[in-house]
DNA sequence: CACCATATGTCGGTGACCGGTATATGTAGT
DNA sequence: ACTACATATACCGGTCACCGACATATGGTG
């Protein structure tokens, strides 16, 4: 699971939303580091419809265009629970031995938790 | 930057080490989930050296084996460091919204913190 | 003698993602 | 009236990280 498609998954999380929304909302989420494209995020709900983590909500005609809203299922729901608790691991584990490695640790600054 | 390779870096946090010691580390970090393969260590390692992020440390002939270890860059410091930051974020804000969005929240169990 | 651990490396295939393009309507600016 | 932008969905070709398999070589174990 690449970034984008985690933070399609985080984006449904709170509530259901259709494809133009998404995009902006992971704008959003992302203080506007990720710019999602259009190719990317079509073919990412076409594969994430297809394993059964997200699924169509509705699909209504809003101003004459149509718009479909898709929604996390229990599964995709699992999965994002799984998959943020992997990413906050590495990214302790990461920061444990960057701050493991100091060679030239300064004797003035100490650390509250060891 | 994908899973594999952000692992490549938290592994080469602390200390140096050579490939296949790398395959390991990964290997026990992630708790086995991980099996980098060598295609995608060597791989990554040429990427990883070319952009600068991680560099040969030494390279020694053991048992008749040649040995070619790697170190983190200062830069490779600073990317790992925001990677982590980064990704901390985002698993804070998956579970932030799956805990928001609760559409039948059970009156008797009550959460510590809002 | 076979097998596994150690150790490095190449090569072809796959698939997620990117960038561009296409289509269509409503709104705001000039 | 024309242009530009926001809204909204969708396809398609290219790239690149990753995977799986294979190749090579040595030392230790059953």
């Amino acid at each position: 699971m690449q970034e984008p498609t985690l933070l399609l998954l985080t984006a449904l999380a709170d509530a259901p939303r259709h494809g133009y929304a998404l995009i902006q909302e992971i704008d959003a989420i992302s203080g506007g580091r990720v710019r999602m494209r259009t190719g990317t995020l079509y073919g990412a709900l076409d594969r994430l419809l297809q394993q059964g983590l997200i699924e169509v909500d509705r699909e209504e005609v809003v101003d004459g265009r149509a718009r479909r809203s898709y929604a996390l299922t229990g599964a995709g729901r699992q999965v994002l629970a799984a998959e943020a608790a992997r990413l906050r691991a590495v990214a302790a584990e990461a920061e444990r031995r960057m701050a493991a490695a100091a060679p030239k640790p300064n004797p003035r600054v100490r650390v509250a938790f060891a």
